[in-house]
DNA sequence: TTCTTGTGAGACATGGATGTCTCACATGGG
DNA sequence: CCCATGTGAGACATCCATGTCTCACAAGAA
């Protein structure tokens, strides 16, 4: 019976879908989430009890690449400046679903939040903080603000692309160098 | 006969409760936005003819206050990076409109969109163009880029602001100086 | 006062998304 | 072959926001 099995694959495909239609269109029905995903609509409510459970799994599943990618780009390796541009590179084939989860916290509103949020913000803010504490990152902008923009800038970016006003191959570079460098040209060192 | 200025406070005060009720919760029942500007639903409807109406309104202000925030900042003088300032400046007080539509705009998928916002767009891009020119900003970051992480930092500092992670006077400050400067430290010129 | 006007409260129908159910079918193993 | 399991299609009830309507009330003008 290789049915557990079967049914996990299966269950990784619909998130998938379901994460790629919803950063598109974040008010999508549960039947064009079905039908996005190949099955039908008795089948999607099989894997997942309701449009909340859903979300909630989508949820997860960010958190969940978000801490992959947060691992992948050891964080603690040599310049924090370095690390930030690798998370980045890291987290870019999750920045849509990133982005979808991203508003739709703003109307969890009540609601505590899925606790996995705050271990990711702490280990964001940690590294703007060591980069503060290196002396390579300037001090008056805090981390917690640090950390909320790069979100803000995921989430832009991955809209930008979406939308076709950037390409995705400039995505990384265009997020990174704004975060770090800001707009203003650099005298040469 | 003095109604229609009686009619036309009461909307503006009403577009006024709605922007900062969608702001806290884009998803609010038309009953609790009546309940919000302490009137009736079917007052509220007296005044838009529904939801639709309603956040077309919504945009209609959000594109005026923005072109106010345009005129107001002085585009054209001194240098672009002062003007930058004065525009977040001005922008602050519609910053949570501004993040509402912002996300809702992302929604409307197929249909086109107020051509509002395409004029903002262009004035913001060619104040980043200009910046370019004169050689203060960078020319690895293309205008339409900055222009959308613009909006991304506004929303993002407006929603940080509602939820109590940045302080409301910092709000200008902590946006200008990531899209100008950057996190990275400057050397002292 | 009387009439007009705007309003609040509530009833009511509507539509759309959702959740639950049944049934027929296809596939795969015994 | 026969049975079990997962699936698709569809019917169905339900909930909720919405839109529309009526009616009574309060305030102001004539």
């Amino acid at each position: 019976m290789g049915y557990i099995c079967l049914m996990a694959v299966d269950r990784d495909h619909v998130l998938r879908s379901a994460a790629a239609l919803l950063t598109r269109k974040s008010t999508a029905t549960m039947d064009e989430v079905a039908k996005a995903a190949g099955i039908s609509r008795a089948t999607l409510h099989r894997h997942f009890a309701g449009r909340d459970a859903l979300v909630r799994a989508l949820e997860a599943l960010g958190i969940e690449e978000c801490e992959a990618a947060l691992d992948a780009a050891r964080l603690d390796d040599d310049s924090a400046q370095e690390a930030v541009r690798r998370f980045v590179t890291e987290i870019e084939s999750a920045a849509g679903l990133l982005a979808f989860l991203y508003t739709e916290n703003q109307l969890f509103e009540g609601e505590e939040q899925n606790a996995g949020w705050a271990r990711i913000d702490a280990r964001i803010a940690a590294l703007f903080r060591r980069g503060q504490a290196s002396g390579e990152f300037r001090i008056d902008l805090t981390p917690a603000w640090l950390t909320e923009a790069l979100y803000g800038l995921l989430a832009s970016g991955a809209w930008a692309v979406t939308e076709g006003r950037l390409a995705p191959k400039d995505f990384t570079h265009m997020i990174v160098e704004l975060l770090l460098g800001g707009a203003l040209r650099r005298e040469e060192s």
